[in-house]
This record gives C-alpha cells, structure tokens and sequence, in this order.
DNA sequence: AACTTACTAGCA
DNA sequence: GCTAGTAAGTTC
C-alpha cells in the first residue's frame, strides 16, 4: 500500500497521511497538488512524501490528482520549510505564500501550458561568482550597477530574479531593460491580471529575468544566479498576513539555498544590511552619486530665542529667512512635514473629549480639503459634528500640524508665493516619486518621527533625510529640539557610517535587532475581556516555563486596540534565535486553545 | 481556520 | 430534563 504525506494551506502542521488509491500510484509524485477531504471539505493538498507505511488508524483516500508533474521542486521544499522554521507557520502555509492564487485555489495548469518538468542543465551551471557573492550596495545611482550585473547573469544563461517596492516601479525597470539591454523581462506579481500564464512561463524558461514586487521572490525561475531588492530598508517587503515573511530575508535564505548571488541595494541601508557587512557575511559597495553634496543646516528648536518659541508657529526665522532668499531667486522650496491633514486631532472646547473612530477607536484626523474627519486606518470618514456628541455644548477646535496647517501658514507669512509651483509641502512619500532637484528643503517636526515610541524610530528618520537629501544639491534645513542626535550629525558630515555605528551600539546595548530578535504574538477577537484575559494567560503561562530561547518582555494592548470590530492584545518577546524560538512557540501554541481568539505570530516586527 | 463534541448555566 | 451558549479538542 501506498500512503502519502500531505500539508496543508492551514495553521495547522500536520502532515496528514493519505491512501493513495492504486490506479494513481504511478501518476502521483513529491511536490504535486491532489484534491483531498479534510475535516469534510475538499481542500488543496500538497504531497511532501510518499511512503509504503502509516501510524494512522483511520485514513482517507487521495479525491484526485490536480498535477502530473511536481509544482514543487526540491529548493522550494527547502525554502518553504525553512520559512516555516523561522516565522512559526505551517509548511502549508509557507508554501502557498510562494504560490500564485490560481494554483493554490487547485486550477489545472494544462498541458497545453507545456511541461512543469525543471532544466536539467541547472546541475552543470558554471559557479565562477560564487566567491563574495553577497553586495549591499549603497547609493542613490545603483540602476548602472543592476544593469551590468543583470547582463552579465543573463550572458551566463542564468535567472535574475529583482524585487521592487511597487509596480510602477516594477515597470519602469521593465522599460528600462528592455530598451538597455536588449532584453524582454517578464513582469511577474500578485493580482496581475494574468499572473498564471507570467508565473507557467517563467517556469517553463530554461532562464529569464523575473521583475516584480515582494511575492515574486518566489518566482519558479530556473538556473537562479542572482537576486536584487531594490530599497531594501523599504517596510513594504515586510507581509502584513501570516507568513509576516521579510523579502531581504526570505532572498538571503534562497540565495543560500540555490548558491545564487544578491544584490541588496538603497539609498540608506537596513541596519540589519549594515550588520551582515560588518559581519563579513556582505560586501558593501558604494556608488557615487555624481551630484554635489548639499549644505546641510540643523536648527536648534530648543535654543530658538524665546519670542520665537512663544508664537509655536512651524517655521523658525532661520528658516522663514532662506524661504525668502529663496523666493527672492525664483528656487523651488520643497518643505516636509511628516504627517497629512490640517491637525492631529479634534477635540471638544468645553468638555475636552477627543473624536475618536467608532471602529478603530483612534484619534480622527481633520482634512481642510474635504472638511471631513477621517481615520487613518480604516478609511472610516464623517462630516464635522456641530456639537459635541459628548456634552452637546462648545465647539470643536483643532490642534497639532499636518501638511495643510503648513500650507495656511506659509500662505500668511508669503502671500505672493504659489503652493505647488514655487513651494511644495508634502509628506515622506516624495521621495517615492524623485524628479525636481529643490534649492531648498526645509524639514519640519521631524521630531515626530525620531521620538517615537520605536526602536526603529532613528532608522526610519535617517532613511527619511537620505531620501530627502538626494533631491537637492543645493541647501537643506532641519528643525529639531534633538540637534545633536546621530542621525542629523552623519548628515550635517556627510558621513552615513557615523549613523550606522552609534546606532549599532546602541541597539546591541539595548537587545534589539539586527542583535537580538522580537518575535510579537497577537491576540485577536470581538470581546475585549477575553482577549485581554486570553493574553494575560498566555503571558503567565509562557512566562513560567524556564527557558533559554524565549525572553518575555511585556504585555500591552496592540496598536491599534481595536481594529475592524476585533479587540488586540500583544505580548512582545526576545529571541537570541528565532528558530529555537519559533519552534519553542508552535509547541505550546498547540496546546493552548482559547476560544473565540485568533492567536498569530510575527517574528521581527516592524 | 473550521468544525465537532463536551460541558455548563439557566430555565421550567 | 432540556437547550442555548461557550469552552475544548481535532483535523490523516
């Protein structure tokens, strides 16, 4: 008898053994897709092993077969299990984060599609590179670099795979290949309009280069000899759903995995980068920009003389002063505020009750535009209320920054000056769209950023004015009541390893990453109590059990507390090895059930 | 995650 | 003794 071991799309490990009936026995192989009944409903099942014995009593038979031959090769096993290890989710799990929707939704691929069998000229692919295959590579003309790396892959007939933080970008890197190098990429992600025919051709090329954004780290490319992550600091190659997968991660894991090389590169670089370079396990590389370097100024907010202080106007004179030059000289001024609308919060005059959303329980934020209040994580959006819904009296008054209190302001203070032609007030998101080169950038309540409560905090501010600074060659201000933190010092110098050291110092004084790892479990239902309950058990009981792998560190509300009409509790704890950890984790997970409560696991948060 | 089974408080 | 509601346990 024949038996096969299955896993599923679920989070739950298993495998679960299955019968495999006998007129299937020479059709069904390792890797391939067969439909099953689980728990009475038919699901999609991948075969991990076949064996000529079982432990289990009561077994089911296989429904069908979906493949003839294997979706998964062996280095997607490795990868996929290795993933499982380390973000404490199912094998199953792990394997269909790599798999397109249509495929882990159990559509044919036909044979007309052609064959899913792998090159077998991949066994004899020359490793000439194999020595320092691993770059960080650093600054903001890093394409040139991409380029003659991706030629050179392609010249040795192997697969290029390069992962963007978007799809424009995605496209514009298309183009840009395509016109440069000759070459036809193939455009491969999620929710693409024909994502199964992009993702079967890629698989049936003996080698291609695959461009797209964090799900194609997947891409069933053959004769893999080289993987790129452009902006790889960039938070969006961190999943939000379960497996809380980080590209930069998952790329090194494959990379090792198919002996292929990498390629991180950005404008400001991941601590955790910074750390392999240091580590010897990365070699850094920096290309010079070709620009000069602007003049970067620093005001001090907390020696600004006190009639300046008093008015708690956004502009320090300084700054007011190089507007005016500025201005004078027909420049462009580009100022940031890190934070959209008019004001942080609406509260009520007489009572003090802040306007909260109803959903997610967070300040509601007040857009001059569209004189509308809105939450800035659900969407949820309402009309000013007249009154105040709490004591019916008073009025609503706003207070804090945003974008459109810069923009009223700058309209007093330079009336002649015209919004979005001579000044642009915008938040971090410009630097996703680089084009002007400013004669000016004034950067306000940048203070906002570097305290919060954060260990990233630093990094994202650094990686912030790194962006910003690349858009001028000209001058660039700073106000700040934290003058002399690193990150402003290795900008003023023009020396980003000043950054990276102090900060290294200092996460690994304090445990954090890239030194130690978080590892955040999250509680999740519609009863506040419960959750709250269901995390302080878990908490305890976690805390009990001796161990060298896992330290506890607190317990507190999620952020948001509520979100979609679920309540959050997190417990937050520190790993010296993830993989220990994780698998420490899934154990008594397992053995602990609450009813009504959804209980996930994000390692390395963001 | 989704479902089945066991248990328990509240009621006549 | 019945049942609605919830807690616990299982998936091959």
């Amino acid at each position: 008898m024949l038996y096969a071991n299955v896993v599923l799309g679920l989070p739950i490990d298993g495998p679960f053994d299955y019968l495999v009936p006998p007129d299937l026995g020479n059709k069904i192989s390792v890797g391939t897709r067969v439909w099953v009944n689980f728990r009475n409903k038919k699901e999609v099942a991948y075969i991990v092993e076949l064996s000529d014995k079982t432990t289990i009593k009561k077994l089911k038979e296989i429904s069908t077969l979906i493949d003839t031959e294997p979706i998964l090769d062996e280095k997607m096993f490795l990868l996929t299990r290795q993933l499982a290890g380390y973000y404490c989710c199912s094998w199953g799990e792990a394997i269909e984060a790599a798999l397109p929707d249509e495929i882990r939704k159990g559509k044919e691929v036909k044979k007309g599609d052609g064959s899913l069998l792998i090159n077998k000229e991949k066994e004899n692919r020359p490793l000439f590179l194999k020595v320092r295959p691993f770059f960080l590579l650093q600054g903001a003309n890093r394409t040139d670099v991409y380029l003659k790396e991706i030629k050179l892959a392609v010249s040795n007939r192997e697969s290029v795979i390069v992962i963007f933080t978007d799809i424009n970008a995605v496209l514009k890197a298309a183009d840009v290949i395509r016109q440069s190098l000759k070459i036809i990429p193939q455009v491969l992600y999620r929710k693409q309009p024909k994502e199964l025919g992009a993702w079967i051709s890629v698989r049936q090329s003996d080698f291609s280069v695959v461009l797209g954004t964090r799900s194609s780290i997947f891409a069933p490319v053959n004769n893999l000899g080289l993987i790129i992550v452009d902006q790889e600091e960039d938070q969006v190659y961190k999943q939000e759903q379960v497996p809380h997968y980080h590209v930069r991660e998952v790329a090194l894991m494959r990379a090792e995995i198919e002996s292929a090389r990498i390629i991180l590169g950005s404008h400001s670089p991941s601590l955790e980068s910074f750390h392999l370079v240091e580590n010897g396990q990365l070699q850094y590389q920096c290309v010079p920009s070709g620009f000069a370097y602007p003049q970067v100024k620093v005001i001090d907010l907390r020696r600004l003389p006190y009639s300046e202080r008093k008015t708690k106007t956004l502009f320090s004179k300084f700054l007011i002063d190089a507007i005016a030059v500025t201005l004078a000289q027909k420049g462009k001024i580009l100022l940031l505020i890190n934070r959209k609308g008019f004001a942080t919060s609406a509260a009520c005059h007489n009572c003090g009750v802040v306007l909260k959303c109803p959903r997610c329980n967070i300040n509601l934020v007040f857009h001059f535009d569209e004189e509308k209040l809105k939450c800035h994580h659900c969407n949820f959006k309402m009309d000013v209320p007249k009154a105040c819904p709490s004591c019916n009296t008073g009025y609503i008054k706003y207070s804090g920054m945003g974008t459109e209190k810069a923009e009223s302001e700058l309209a007093r203070i330079f009336p002649q000056a015209r919004m979005d032609e001579d000044i642009f007030v915008a938040t971090s998101s410009v630097i996703k769209h680089p084009g002007i080169n400013f004669d000016l950038i004034g950067v306000l309540a940048i203070d906002n950023s570097l305290n919060r409560v954060d260990f990233r905090a630093a990094e994202k501010t650094f990686n912030l004015l790194m962006g910003l600074v690349n858009l001028t060659s000209k001058t660039m201000i700073i106000q700040s009541a934290n003058a002399s933190h690193h990150c402003f010092q290795a900008l003023i110098k023009n020396d980003p390893g000043l950054f990276y050291k102090e900060e290294l110092k200092q996460r690994k004084q304090l445990n954090f990453a890239p030194f130690k790892h978080m590892i955040l479990v999250r509680l999740r239902g519609e009863s506040l109590e419960k959750v709250k309950q269901a995390a302080g058990d878990l908490f305890s009981k976690l805390n009990k059990i001796k161990t060298n792998s896992l330290k506890m560190l607190s317990l507190n509300p999620g952020q948001p507390a509520k979100l979609r009409g679920n309540f959050y509790y997190q417990i937050l704890m520190r790993a010296p090895s993830v993989e220990k950890a994780s698998h420490f984790l899934k154990l008594h997970l397992k053995e602990t059930h609450f009813s009504g409560i959804i209980v996930t696991v994000d390692v390395d948060p963001i």
